[in-house]
DNA sequence: GCAAGGTC
């Protein structure tokens, strides 16, 4: 037998069992390995002819993290559930996990920063004039009302002069290839799609044979994909010729940091699709305008800075525009600065049309949305590629979330809370850290798998014990703020008014 | 039924 499956810890665990359970005696013990990380007739030649032995650390390391996911998560997510039943009787679907629980304490955390927030007034002063000018008085925000209306004041009636003209050119390097994360983001700046929309399209992609494996977190693109061969192919477009004609003899890709042992980066294959579906015809010039651009060469933006003195207080207004488009003719996804540079030079003298002064307030942190949520867990190494879109998805089927721009409802709160006093790691990302420190001791001999399963067991035994002891208190308090989650108005007799769900069909 | 990982 030879293990060809994904050269990472699950792939290995993947091909492990399947020898196992499926292929007969010891199969585990006779197959060779390939290892590879682009689906190329060369790589995979390469791979199979230099063939090695299964990497056994690998395998434990798999195991041993699937078990401490379900050790965590089945019994801890079990004890909340049945917490909830003793005080109640009802029965309400409850989830606690490695994963999804740090993932709900950032939400919670974002929500009590904005539920916290005292908004602050504070005032801009702006000076407009010629060539549609409009400068931002030098301090910016005035928190102070009295020296904002001194300075409005002081300002009225005067003209300006031109005290510096600077003008910068800063050089604005090509993208990188996206990995999965980076094409749901992009997709969901450009298009609004959300992640789950953005990976449904990629996968179609894929099966069609146009665009590489998307479940990668890799930003890189190897040589060995054949870059040549790729681009021949899209030049039989006309639409992508014209854009590949321009790029530059050596093909070399300008790369991101981040790598993955299994898959390159998210890259066209060449093949030209047709009867794509109006979103995988979206995507699918992404990743072509994307890949085409990461081989361009660099993009120049020039910045006018403008300082202006107005009866001694200085205003100051930029203007930029693109000096060189470079790779920007190539992404036409993202919008190039025009502005209009003004011909003023020191000394010159500059009517003000109007002195305005505008009444402000700060902001709380935004909302995060499921974009920006999936681009923090790739951030905190939370979750992988293929299953951080699902567990978003998870933490609004139970209730805990809601709305595009997400707002944590009080049961998400309130889980937060219990476990935070119960297993105050789950919480945090401590327990992903924990897990990753025992599995690299693994994979060095400094601890065995039995080991780690042990004292997993034995920390999941005491946390459960001690949500036991207090489990009446808990459950109400969880049924409290899940009917609280659940109301939707007052009714007319005086109570609230609840929403209810079918026990049969969860509508 | 509860997790998280993987696939299509």
């Amino acid at each position: 037998f030879v293990h060809a499956c994904d050269y990472d810890v699950e792939g290995t665990l993947i091909g492990y069992n399947a020898l196992k359970y499926a292929c007969g005696n010891n199969a585990e013990a006779k197959a060779s390995r390939m290892k590879f990380s682009t689906l190329t007739k060369k790589d995979i030649v390469e791979a199979y002819n230099h063939m090695i032995d299964i990497d056994l650390h690998q395998v434990d390391s798999g195991i041993a993290r699937h078990m401490l996911d379900y050790y965590f998560g089945m019994n801890i997510s079990s004890a909340l559930m049945k917490a909830v039943r003793s005080s109640s009787s009802s029965r309400i679907s409850l989830s606690a996990g490695r994963v999804q629980t740090p993932t709900l304490s950032i939400l919670v955390d974002r929500e009590k920063e904005i539920q916290s927030f005292i908004p602050e007034p504070y005032w801009q002063i702006k000076a407009k004039s010629d060539f549609d000018i409009i400068a931002n008085h030098v301090e910016d925000k005035i928190f102070d009302e009295e020296r904002a209306k001194r300075i409005f004041d002081e300002c009225q009636g005067a003209d300006a002069t031109v005290t510096d003209v600077n003008v910068k050119e800063t050089i604005r390097k090509p993208p990188i290839p996206f990995n999965l994360g980076g094409l749901q983001s992009e997709a969901h700046s450009v298009f609004g799609f959300s992640p789950k929309r953005t990976q449904v399209a990629a996968q179609n992609l894929y099966v069609g044979g146009y665009t590489s494996y998307p479940r990668t977190s890799s930003q890189k693109l190897p040589e060995s994909l054949g870059f040549k061969e790729i681009f021949a192919g899209l030049l039989k477009d006309e639409e992508f010729r014209k854009h590949i004609a321009d790029l530059p003899a050596k093909l070399k890709p300008n790369e991101g940091k981040k790598e993955d042992a299994a898959h390159p980066a998210i890259h066209p294959t060449g093949v030209l699709p047709s009867n794509l579906s109006p979103d995988e015809e979206k995507i699918y010039r992404l990743i072509v305008y994307r890949f085409i651009s990461v081989f361009s060469e660099d993009s120049k933006l020039e910045t006018m800075k403008v300082d202006l003195n107005v009866n001694n207080e200085e205003f100051v207004f930029t203007r930029k525009r693109v000096s060189h488009e470079g790779w920007l003719k190539h992404y036409p996804f993202k919008k190039q600065e025009a502005d209009e540079f003004t011909p003023l030079k020191k000394g010159d003298f500059l009517k003000i049309h109007e002195i305005i002064s505008e009444e402000k307030e700060t902001k709380p942190p935004a909302r995060y949305n499921e974009a920006s949520l999936i681009k923090e867990l790739e951030k905190r190494e939370l979750g992988t590629k293929a299953t951080r879109a699902d567990i978003i998805a998870k933490l609004y089927d139970r209730k805990y979330i809601d709305g595009k721009k997400i707002e944590v409802k009080p049961l998400g709160v309130h889980i937060i809370d219990t476990l935070k006093q119960y297993c105050k790691n789950l919480t945090s990302e401590e327990l992903t850290r924990e897990f990753e420190r025992e599995l690299d001791c693994l994979s060095a001999d400094k601890i065995t798998k039995e080991e780690i399963l042990a004292n997993g067991e034995k920390e999941v035994r005491s946390i459960l014990n001690d949500i036991s002891i207090n489990q009446k208190e808990i459950g109400s308090k969880l049924y409290e703020s899940y009917q609280e989650s659940n109301v939707v108005g007052e009714c007319s007799c005086g109570g609230k008014l609840l929403k209810k769900y079918s026990r049969r069909n969860k509508q």
